[in-house]
DNA sequence: GCAAAAGTGTTGTGACTACACCCATGG
DNA sequence: CCATGGGTGTAGTCACAACACTTTTGC
């Protein structure tokens, strides 16, 4: 690690990542935010974030940014994590110059559930509510992930390895914000192969009724329309 | 210009842009290169770029970068810009930790022309023959168009504004790598309105012989098959 | 039995594929 | 009149939307 003093040009500008991270929580689209603690943008929430250090990948960079701002909850579990773009406006950072990379982060349910402090419904927040260039950001990635709901297995991210069929309905309903045909969704999803049925059935908890369903889990092929010809 | 030396730590990365700048010549898809003049890798043939300055935008720095390592043809041509992905692999350059942003480039087919001692066949490009990452990001850059060819009007940049319903196809063809079928892609287009009709006839310039075909012109409304739904 | 949730089947509409065919020009 | 390339039409197939209906559970 280099922290030597010596000549060098300001020339650079100054590299950082910003984490958007997604969950469903009670069937609606929320996103992880933290606290700042220092100036500038004190006390507002916002995405969690860090400058990037020379010997680590942005993707690491990510990770430590959840570390950091938001702690455990994460740190044990598996997140899904995708580039999805740099943001670079001249004035976006009063410190200075300043570009981020934005990275998106998937969490199921149930982790989102236990980020009580931090969680806070996307449909929520407004242009204004976040410092920096955060509310483009978060659109952004919502919009990113809205589209690869479409031609790819991004889904699998939100729900455990045994999922009811109706909690991935409601995944692709929070992202897209209409209601969808049951029984269309159900027989689309089973005929391009993107889930399976198990032979799990879901054990009573706290139901009010109905009949239990199977469980449902994605199949191994991931991407399925990519490919899909043009004319 | 803040150009002075004082204390600053070496902790930063170097963020630089790269453009990986497309143009359909004679038929198929080819890449602008040109010849290092530095080390590293001098004498090889790379994609261009140029390190970001702090009163710069990543698009401004990608624009200089035509400039400064191509030169004239597309500096008076508007070039279609958008950014592709950040490529930040540790050792991705010898000199030192550098996250650079892939831009993507497309230019028409005559600019394309005119850049005599630049241009490549993409086709010819195998892996190792660029110097860094860039023949990955060559790769990125053509999927990515690929997948925009899908549900935008992204082959406008490849085109005049007006153009042989043909002339679109090689587009598409060069691109998915396939033949399309004549009579289903120009149906195709029309019913979706991604291109109309215009009622000049093409002009018979070193023709064989032929009906001499309507030219068409994209349709101001871009995007089209963005929010189509999915079920 | 009734409500609730899961799962199946049907039917009309519209899109896509693969052709065959007609039109207008140069030589 | 023929080769060449532009332009139109059609029939079979398949995917999709809308909706009705059946099954299995809790109360």
């Amino acid at each position: 690690m280099n922290t030597t003093t010596r000549p060098v040009k300001l020339e650079r500008p100054i590299l950082s990542v910003d984490v958007v991270l997604l969950g469903i929580y009670r069937g609606s689209l929320s996103v992880v935010l933290y606290t700042r603690d220092k100036e500038p943008y004190k006390g507002a929430r916002a995405l969690p974030g860090v400058a990037v250090r020379t010997d680590e990948t942005l993707e690491a960079a990510a990770i430590r940014a959840l570390k950091e701002r938001i702690g455990d909850p994460a740190s044990n579990e598996r997140v899904y994590l995708d580039q999805l773009a740099a943001f670079d406006g001249l004035h976006r950072d009063p410190r200075g110059r300043t570009v981020s990379i934005a990275y998106i982060g998937l969490i199921q349910a149930d982790t989102a559930a236990r980020y009580e402090k931090f969680r806070e419904p996307a449909a929520n927040i407004r242009e204004g509510d976040l410092p920096f260039d955060h509310h483009l950001i978060l659109r952004t990635a919502i919009t990113r992930v809205k589209g690869k709901l479409r031609y790819t297995n991004i889904a699998k991210a939100f729900l455990p390895e045994y999922f009811r069929i109706e909690a991935l309905q409601e995944v692709y309903e929070a992202f897209l914000g209409h209601s969808l045909n049951r029984s269309n969704f159900r027989n689309k999803l089973l005929k391009i192969k993107l889930i399976e049925q198990t032979d799990v059935l879901q054990e009573a908890v706290g139901k009010k009724g109905g009949r239990p369903p199977h469980l449902y889990r994605f199949t191994q092929d991931g991407v399925y329309a990519q490919d899909r010809d043009f004319v």
